[in-house]
Order: structure tokens, then C-alpha cells, then sequence
DNA sequence: CTTGGCACTCACCGCGGGCGAGTGCCAGCA
DNA sequence: TGCTGGCACTCGCCCGCGGTGAGTGCCAAG
């Protein structure tokens, strides 16, 4: 176990660290911070640091630079949430109030996210599974073919084209809409599997090969990576990143492109509370430079999906946290509101 | 006028530098080109392509680079598409084939343009005023609150709530609806406003309200800028611009996420065939390093939308316009198909 | 108008020395 | 036992140096 004080230059080393960008020296150290001790000390206590790879130096006689495991000590013993300050929060507000449908507010929080941690940020779209159904609708665009349309509580909306093999008649349709309405409607979407299945038994046996294709549509919408969809932001913040530019960003890049790669990114989070990952921990090889600090948000109590900022691992932590934290909040809010 | 042979130096230096990313020296350029004149003229030559401002020096005493004007001349006068081989347009046939809805068509054209032309692609989801409208939905999901939903012939389907003021009855809705369709489904989307003009003075006075409400929203849905939407792609490929990133990177990722700065830069594109638009010729400033090739896609003769890429000026014209060409191409003929 | 020759420019590269921040170690002290 | 000042050492960074070579402009001759 690591003495008080030698937690203490750690979060020095972290903190001044994170401000300038240059391995900090002893020197420096005590200069910066009231550490009531001299440099040679704050060196033995380096060197311990070092001993349990928390800290490292990248060239020897240079200062020292936390490692993954520094920051994860950091994040997990040293660093308190940064709060967002009033008028922060009326900022947050204010910005988010103005959004007409979800994609507005999706939109408006990525762009939010981004500018506040000046980081990438990344935005899923409320969960279909986790929502509950407000409507179903069935529209006929040609004799058989049908469009399927989902709205939730969370004002998402999805369609989806669906060929049937044979003409599926006006009536039939409409029965087919109001039977599943009524199933549905007000339940929750992981549950739909269950309440439909037995639903073509109900129906002319001319029209049951029809209505099997509608619903298993309709629970193909639900798979996952088919019903996930996600906005990403501020990709520009990632010029700042550092001097050795090409070979860190690109990857970073290439892995934003990938909604799979993001997804499982946020997947791979806690469903509760906030998540960090620092550097190696994410599971990508192109993030192992970045850290990913998402939290669910949701308009009740229970979360309907994550939102986060992807940023280098020489970030600010306290304040990314408090950012991200804050503005889920309030998405919620937003949500829980229309 | 420039002589034919100055012509082709300039030709020479454009290729070479696109090749190289070096500027280029007169020696060099009649070793790898058969110019059949002596370097010594050449150099007489570049000092007169220097004079007209094709060509400048970065530094005295290093070679050549092409100016944007340069670049205009070489696309204009000196440069032949180059068309896709059959392998590759079987390629790209075959991976926009599988696509299954309107947007998986984009999202497929966009990573296809991108890994292309080793680019950033921009594609533009069919613009609402130039399809034909399939069919209006209107849906009831609250006493006063109604969904509209829009689909047009090309499967873009978009989606608006409207919050009515007093409540809006389920048969008078039927009826708008039944009204809307049969004067609207079939006809352009541009003539929508003309054909619904009336339309309020078909209903009893208690519900013109709402129907003016109904009908308002979706004449907003067909203004610009809210009916126009894109997708971009390939933001990894800008790690291959040079070699004093930052500063040039920035202000593009910065541009490329403001759909509004895309929709600008591909509205000024002309309507039919390619429009490359090089360097300091893009009114955005951030944008004056790159260059844009776009062009018009669309399932008939008339094109709905446009699609391009972006990169740097010291791009392979020839190649770009080729690829932009040719998925433009195939893109619309899917479109028709579906 | 083209060409070979020639002097000149200047970015790039590798070298070497001085500087200084930072380190590890040690002996002394509380 | 733990903290401190002192000290020698390391090594990345900066800077100035000259050599090299690609590239240039100019000129006189073909």
C-alpha cells in the first residue's frame, strides 16, 4: 500500500501533467505544489511510483508521465467529480431546450459533449429494447409490399421496407395493425417477441405466411446492431491531441468510423453509473492511446442508452466526468419531458 | 496562349507531383517523361508556366508545384477521365447490391467512395423537393399530436411530430389523410405546396385548425436545409495529407461537420455532370487546401442528390473523377431498381 | 528556339559541443 | 526510519557548422 503522501504527488504528477503536456520533474513538483517536502524526497517517492508502474519516464533522466495504471488509480482513489457550475448548467440547459424530435436532441448533445470537454463525443440513440412501444403502423405502398414503422416513448422512430411474397389485402392489414396495437402498445419492446408470437394463428391461413414475414420483421428489428444507431462529434478535438500526430489519430479515426467498434465500446460499459477506460483497457487496438468515459442516461430511472466522450488518455478526468455526467442528466430530462 | 509543349510540362509536373508529394525539377521531369527537349528548355519553360501562375517554387532553387490555377487548367484542358476497369465496376456493383434500404444505400456509397478514391466522401440522401412523393402517413399518437410521416419514391422516408392545438378526431384525420394522398401521392414533391393550398377549406371549421397545423409541417419539412441530409465518410483518409497536419486538418474537420458548410459547398456544384472545384475556389476557408470533385446521381435522367469526395488538391484527378463518376452511376441505378 | 555550360542558391543532413532539467545515490541529521 | 541537501551523471534538445546535391537563372553558341 502506497503512503498518503506518495498518493498525493501521484495526483500531482497527474494533474500537472494533464496541464502541460511535458513529464514532470521533482523539481517542478514541489515548485507547483505544497507538498511540505523537498525534491529529493518527492524523487524516492518517484521512484517507488515507478517501482509499481504507476508512473514511467520516457526517456531516462527526463520527468515522469503516469502510465494506464496511474490514471486508473487516479480515477478510481484521487479525483473527485468536477460539478459544472450554475451558469454551466444553465449553458447545458438552455442548449438542450431548444430541440424539436430526437434527432435534434442527439444532435444538439454530440455537439454539447464535444464543445464542453473539447473531446470526441459520442452519442447513442435511445435503446429500442429498452424503450416501451407507442405505436406500430403498417403502411400498404404497393400490393405486397409493406412499411413497417416503430415509434417509442423516447420519440424514436424506426421503418423498415418489407417485401411480401404475396398481396397482403387492405383489410387484413388494418386487423393485422389494430391486433398488434393493442398487443403492444404501452408495453416494452424487449417483450413484443413474446406477445406476437402467436399472433398469425388469428388470421386466414392465405394471409399467416404475410403476417409471419411482418413481424419477424418486426423482431429483426430488434437484434442488436440492427436496432443501435449512434451520432459521433467534435472529431476535430483530436488535433490536439499531441505532437506525433499521423500515427495516434489515424487509428482513432478508423475506429470512430466503425459504429460496430463504438457499440461494443459503450456495450462493454457499466449499465449504472459512469465508466472509464483507460488506454489498454478498451479492447480496440486503435483506442489504446484513448480513454472512454460513458454513462447511461435514460428519462427515468433506468438507463435507455450511453453517451460518452472518447479522448486521449492524458485528459481531464474530474472535469471530462463532470461534463459527461451533467449532460446526461439533463438529456434525460429532455427525454422525460416529451 | 500556352504552347502545346508547355502544356505538356504542365501535365508532366501535375502528375509527377500528385505521384511524389515532391515538387518536381526540370531534370527529373524529362527523365520520366519523353518531352524530347533538353532540361534547359524545360527550365525556360516552367519560368513561363511560373509567369502565368500555373506553377510556383516554395522555396528558391527546389522544384516546382502546381498553383490551384494550375490544377484548373490540368483539369479543364489536360485531363481525360479515367474510367473504372471492369473489375472494379463489378465491384462496385456488387457491394451496393446487398443494400437493403435507402440507408444502407448511402452508408454503402459512402464507404465505397471512400475506400475508392482513398478520400473523404460526402453523399447526399435524395433531395425531398426533387422525388416524387409515394405516399403521406398520418399518424395519431395522442389526442392533439400527430406524426407525419413522408416517403418518396427514391425509400427516403422522414418523419416530423406535430403538436396540434385543439384535438384532432380519428375520422377527420382519415379523411386528410385520404385527401392529402390522392391529391399528392404520385406528383412532385416541389408542387406539394400549390396542390394542398385548398385543401383546409374542405374541412369543418373546428378542424381547419389542426389541418393548417398538419399541412404547415409539412410544407416546413420541404424547405432547405431542414429537407437535406448527408452522410460522410473516410475522415481517416485525411491522416495521408502531408506532413504538417494540424494546421491544415483542422479547419477540414472542422468544415466537414458542419452539414450546413457540405450542403453549401455541394449546392454550388452545378446541377448536371462533374464539378471539381479546387483549392482557393471553395468559398469556406478551411477548405482552401482541398479540393471537391462532385457530382448529380438519380434513378432517371434527373439527378436528386450529389455525391462527392474531398482531398486534399494534390489529388489524382483523373482517378477521382473516374470513381465519382462511376458509383454516381451505379448508385442511381440501384435507386431505380428499388 | 533549343541546347549545353556554368555559377549560384539554399534546403537538407549529419556532426559535435554546450546547456539544463532531471535522476540516482549517499551521507548526515532528526 | 525517514527526510534532506549535495553531488556526479545522463541524455534529450538546441544550435551552429560545413558538405552535398538538386534545382535554378543566365548566356552564348548552334
Amino acid at each position: 500500500m502506497l503512503s498518503e503522501r506518495r498518493l498525493e504527488v501521484l495526483r500531482a504528477i497527474v494533474q500537472d501533467y494533464v496541464g502541460t503536456e511535458e513529464p514532470v520533474g521533482s523539481k517542478a513538483l514541489t515548485e507547483r505544489h505544497r507538498l511540505g517536502v523537498s525534491p529529493a524526497t518527492v524523487r524516492n517517492d518517484m521512484a517507488a511510483l515507478e517501482e509499481e508502474g504507476y508512473i514511467a519516464q520516457p526517456h531516462t533522466s527526463a520527468g515522469r508521465i503516469p502510465t494506464d495504471k496511474g490514471y486508473r488509480l487516479f480515477v478510481d482513489k484521487l479525483a473527485a467529480v468536477k460539478p459544472m457550475t450554475p451558469p454551466e448548467r444553465r449553458a447545458i440547459q438552455n442548449f438542450l431546450e431548444g430541440a424539436v424530435d430526437l434527432d435534434d436532441v442527439v444532435g444538439r448533445t454530440v455537439r454539447l459533449l464535444a464543445q464542453l470537454t473539447r473531446q470526441v463525443a459520442v452519442v447513442q440513440y435511445p435503446s429500442l429494447t429498452r424503450s416501451t412501444v407507442r405505436h406500430v403502423e403498417l403502411l400498404s405502398l404497393a400490393p405486397a409490399r409493406v412499411m413497417l414503422v416503430l415509434i417509442t416513448d423516447t420519440g424514436r422512430v424506426e421503418q423498415r421496407m418489407i417485401d411480401c411474397h404475396a398481396p397482403f389485402g387492405e383489410t387484413s392489414l388494418a386487423d393485422l395493425r389494430a391486433r398488434l396495437n393493442s398487443r403492444v402498445a404501452g408495453r416494452r419492446f424487449a417483450d413484443v417477441p413474446q406477445l406476437v408470437e402467436d399472433l398469425p394463428e388469428a388470421f386466414d391461413v392465405e394471409d399467416r405466411g404475410s403476417v409471419t414475414t411482418v413481424l419477424s420483421a418486426l423482431l429483426e428489428t430488434l437484434v442488436e446492431e440492427r436496432e443501435e444507431r449512434l451520432m459521433i462529434g467534435g472529431t476535430a478535438n483530436l488535433t490536439r491531441f499531441g505532437h506525433d500526430f499521423p500515427l495516434v489519430i489515424r487509428p482513432v479515426l478508423e475506429a470512430l468510423e466503425e459504429q460496430v467498434v463504438l457499440l461494443k465500446l459503450l456495450g462493454e460499459a457499466k449499465d449504472s453509473g459512469m465508466t472509464v477506460r483507460i488506454g489498454h483497457e478498451n479492447a480496440h487496438e486503435g483506442l489504446s492511446s484513448t480513454s472512454v468515459v460513458s454513462v447511461g442516461y435514460g428519462s427515468g430511472g433506468e438507463a435507455v442508452a450511453k453517451l460518452g466522450v472518447v479522448g486521449p488518455t492524458r485528459m481531464d478526468y474530474p472535469g471530462t466526468m463532470g461534463a459527461v455526467r451533467a449532460v446526461a442528466r439533463y438529456v434525460g430530462q429532455i427525454l422525460a419531458e416529451s
